[in-house]
RNA sequence: GGGCGCAUAGCUCAGCUGGUUCAGAGCACCUGCCUUACAAGCAGGGGGUCACAGGUUCGAAUCCUGUUGUGCCCACCA
């Protein structure tokens, strides 16, 4: 026996060939003659630590940009992280407040100097993770999406954005997050799904000029009443038609303000009156722009009360803690009517789950109906193609119902915008400082450098990694022609070698925060696409359903998993039950399989190495390899197809059943010599042939083991790798060959079944009877039947007497097995009646739909054919069992 | 509230343009095996009227409609 392993180690396997792979330089991909397959990641965020949604995601990257090598395309995985820039700002304040240090304490620059310090610590540890799973990704392309280049592009696109007239500033009620105090985008605000319990208050103001007549109003937000411009009422409302006119009297603060009259108003909802606040409210800021009523704003940044609520005690109070005690007020002074609990949604940051504050802001807007057409077009007409498709219907929604993107925020870590401000309160928009005083002398000549501030904001993270298939290979920087604002493919052969990329994989969630938005990008500075299709991966969640999360710690550490199981076990495992946009509910289970079949693997590797070997050939397994050419040609045909149709799940479970059951449980055991005798050297070298071509299409699924066993089953010379290795051309198939092959499996099952009924052991011979028109099958695999099914005498043609055989059909042959016992003749007669009934049926209706013409005329002739050999054979197996009944 | 999807064995899911040798796989379960590559294994077995009700068709798990359940996305109900 070998010195292997008994079981397989894969902590001793894989951190040598990935150090291998990396040494060769095999991951590296420059332009070439051959035709490029590229891949961007998608860039993690730089502080991010792995997760299984990664796993997967880079499984199945890894997985087809492995084909795609295979296939001999010049393959391209570029790497990189984003800098996330809210997501990581949040980190770092958190860091140093940990440390005492205030942001607010820090100038600008101090703080990037702190933020990037924690970058260039934490940063980048995610991509030295990926390489654990055997992320074949060329590390030397990777990208940042703050890096020097990558920040002129953002500028650069900024400013081109700006002179093409797609971007604008404006007033726009934004939704604000008082903690980080910037601005979020409509995706960053997160509503819980049962929605949270609310109080919802009756506060009644009184009607200017009366003693006491009241019109209650229902609120959720007491502490905006020092706010409120108006009450509005629905028009149709008949209860409030005498108040045509009116004026109200806001509590406490004593101020008159409108009634008015307005469809918005549900006149079911609460007391059918809304007091509005157009300052504070996205809906009655709709109305006040309607109405032409006053805007008051009454909180700072921080969500602190300011001087506008009028009332010197509330100034500076918490807008929490300014509700709590003015609520008190109210019901202290007769005001509040009544207060119930409602189920509410609220709106909190995605970041730091504050309450998000409707607040009216000057921002930067990307006007969407300039950039979206297209990308919605290519999409629709497939040149994008989504996988699965369904998500089309979801992207033409959102599509046509696209608003403009908010694209400031109001934090440091990011690319800041490159608007300069002039004294006079106008503004330019350039790609440097000294650019922007240029142009603001040609409005006033005497204006200097410091006459001019910069907009203290940055980007919105994905108005740079929009550009990340783009800007990975240089696009904006050499090859930007800022006259067409498109860039030049002329000037960037490497764009134009790696553009447009092959395939996104992506969750869905960021389906249009940054799918959609790559393609708006690539549109309209390529007129390209970015990528041909969008994987659509699921998402991971643990047993119960639940998405894997960090608060809940329900999600294991992939780093332990790939230890315990095996980075080839871990990958098998996410890939087993992850068909394109599937959701997989993650269980140690599947990861357990993808290190058994690893075993499995690794014990063929023994198995072989542990073989004497002599001379010569065996011609008596001649079918069986015929048998095995085809079946192997056929799994290398069809892993083909699954691969190019994406189906990923299936390809795998494809090799997986061929390689445990076809090549172990059958071939190996029929070419396996009996115990302690060698095996012929020209079966062996033919079985490892098998195995080679065997991992070399497991290979892109589990890299590290099938380089392992191809090293390990023969000598190589240097560099001579499976990662290098071309994909098989598939050989031809041989329908009678394989046909025999399946025969022969049938033949042996139903000898081992009828041992186990009879409980009998392996050891006891059987002689077998067998009636069949055509015996060729039973010669050629003579030696096998004989051995491998421990048959001690094969007859051709009828026992003389039935007694004590058992009957049973192989294909439509019938065949009568000896294994020297008393048979229960009763048992058997209902078996075979059962069965003849089955296919009286079966044929039955068979003949039914050969008789329909309808049938017949058009149904596919393969299928008119496949249904007469049908019968036939039904015909044939009833045939044989008829007579078997008659002859017990 | 609007849109989209899903419903197949105890569990997780396959089943591609409708054709009864398609009702499947893995896991779980049961039986028998420490057979000298593998007990992380080998040989077998039980288990589903393909959510429900209609319809189209010679034929439906597969197409259409409705019902129920369930999930996701979008949206401003105070």
């Amino acid at each position: 026996m070998s010195e292997l392993n008994k079981t397989y180690v894969s902590t001793q396997v894989e951190n040598k060939w990935y150090q291998h792979w990396l040494e060769r330089g095999y991951f590296k991909s420059q332009p070439d003659g051959r035709p490029s397959y590229t891949i961007t990641i998608p860039p993690p965020n730089v502080t991010g630590v792995l997760h299984m949604g990664h796993m997967l995601n880079n499984t199945i990257q890894d997985i087809l940009i492995r084909t795609a090598r295979q296939k001999g395309f010049n393959a391209c995985w570029v790497p990189g992280t984003d800098h996330a820039s809210i997501a990581t700002e949040a980190k770092v304040v958190r860091m140093l407040r940990e440390q005492g240090i205030k942001k607010s304490d820090l100038s600008r620059e101090e703080f990037l100097e702190h933020a990037f310090e924690w970058k260039e610590k934490y940063g980048g540890i995610i991509l030295e993770q990926l390489k654990q799973l055997g992320a074949s990704c060329d590390w030397d392309r990777t990208s940042f999406t703050m890096d020097p280049e990558y920040y002129e592009a953002v500028i650069k696109v900024f400013v081109d954005l700006y002179n093409k007239g797609y971007l604008y500033r404006g007033l726009r009620m934004i939704n604000w997050d008082v903690e980080a105090k910037t601005a979020l985008s409509n995706e960053e605000v997160i509503y819980n799904e049962a929605g949270e319990q609310s109080q919802l208050y009756s506060v009644r103001y009184k009607i200017e000029g009366t003693e006491d007549e009241y019109i209650t109003i229902a609120t959720t937000r007491p502490e905006t009443i020092f706010a409120d411009t108006a009450i509005a009422v629905n028009p149709e409302d008949e209860r409030y038609q005498h108040l045509k006119g009116k004026f109200a009297i806001v509590p406490f603060v004593n101020r008159r303000i409108p009634v008015i009259f307005d469809e918005y108003v549900e006149k079911d909802f609460g007391t059918g009156c809304l007091k509005v606040t157009p300052a504070h409210d996205p809906n009655d800021y709709e109305l006040g722009q309607k109405h032409d009523l006053e805007v008051i704003d009454m909180f700072n940044d921080d969500g602190t009360a300011n001087e506008k609520v009028g009332v010197e005690a509330y100034i500076g109070m918490d807008r929490f803690i300014l509700r709590k005690k003015f609520v008190k007020e109210l019901e202290a002074e007769g005001f509040l009517v009544k207060t119930e609990t409602i189920t509410n949604k609220v709106g909190r940051s995605e970041r730091t789950n504050t309450v998000v504050e409707p607040k009216l802001s000057l921002q930067w807007f990307l006007d969407m109906q300039k950039i979206s057409a297209k990308a919605l077009e290519v999409v629709e007409n497939d040149e994008v193609q989504l996988l699965p498709a369904k998500f089309k219907n979801t992207y033409r929604h959102w599509m046509e119902n696209v608003r403009d993107w908010c694209v400031s925020r109001q934090l440091w870590w990011g690319h800041r915008i490159p608007a300069y401000y002039l004294p006079d309160g106008s503004h330019v928009v350039a790609v440097s400082a000294d650019e922007a005083l240029k142009q603001a002398q040609q409005k006033d000549a005497s204006l200097t450098a410091a006459d001019l501030k910069q907009d203290e904001d940055v980007l919105d993270t994905w108005a740079s990694s929009w550009l990340w298939p783009l800007q990975v290979f240089g696009g904006f920087n050499e090859a930007f022609d800022t006259t067409t604002g498109k860039i030049d493919f002329a000037k960037s052969p490497e764009l134009r070698y790696y553009y447009p990329t092959q395939v996104l994989v992506t969750a869905p969630e960021i389906l249009f925060f940054w799918v959609a938005r790559m393609i708006m990008a690539g549109m309209e500075y390529t007129g390209e696409v970015p990528f041909k299709t969008v994987y659509l991966t699921g998402i991971v969640r643990d047993k119960q359903g639940r998405k894997m999360s960090k608060s809940l710690g329900n999600s294991p550490d992939p780093l332990d998993l790939i230890r315990d199981y095996g980075a080839d076990g871990v990958r098998f495992g996410m890939m087993s039950s992850a068909p394109a946009g599937n959701d997989i509910l993650y269980d140690d289970k599947m990861v357990e399989q993808g290190r058994n079949f690893c075993n499995k693997l690794w014990n063929v590797l023994r198995l072989l190495k542990g073989l004497e070997v002599k001379p010569g050939d065996d011609a008596s397994l001649a079918p069986v390899f015929d048998w095995m050419d085809s079946r192997i040609a056929q799994v290398t045909t069809e892993l083909d197809r699954l691969v190019s149709e994406y189906r990923l799940s299936e390809a795998q479970k494809l090799l997986y059943n061929f390689i445990w059951d076809d090549f172990c449980s059958w071939y190996l055991e029929w070419i396996k010599p009996p115990f302690g005798e060698p095996v012929s050297e020209g079966v062996l070298n033919r079985t490892i042939e098998y195995l080679e071509q065997a991992m070399v299409l497991l290979h892109p699924f589990m890299p590290f083991i099938t380089e392992e066993i191809w090293h390990s089953i023969q000598d190589r010379k240097d560099g001579d790798d499976i990662f290098l290795q071309a994909y098989p051309t598939a050989g031809t198939v041989n329908a009678a060959a394989v046909k025999n092959g399946e025969h022969l499996k049938s033949f042996i099952s139903t000898i081992r079944n009828a041992r186990a009924k009879a409980q009998l052991s392996y050891k006891e011979p059987a002689k077998v009877y067998i009636c069949a028109v055509d015996t060729k099958v039973y010669q050629a695999f003579e030696n096998l039947i004989l051995v491998k099914a421990n048959v001690s005498e094969m007859i051709f043609g009828e026992p003389e007497s039935t007694q004590n055989l058992m009957t049973e059909l192989v294909g439509v042959d019938k065949i009568f097995i000896d294994l020297g016992l008393a048979i229960d003749i009763e048992a058997q007669r209902t078996k075979i009646e059962e069965d003849i009934k089955y296919y009286q049926g079966f044929i039955l209706s068979v003949e039914k739909k050969l008789s329909n013409e309808r049938f017949v005329q058009n149904a596919n002739p393969d299928v008119v054919e496949k249904e007469r050999q049908k019968l036939a054979d039904g015909q044939q197996k009833l045939k044989n069992l008829e007579e078997s009944l008659a002859a017990l």
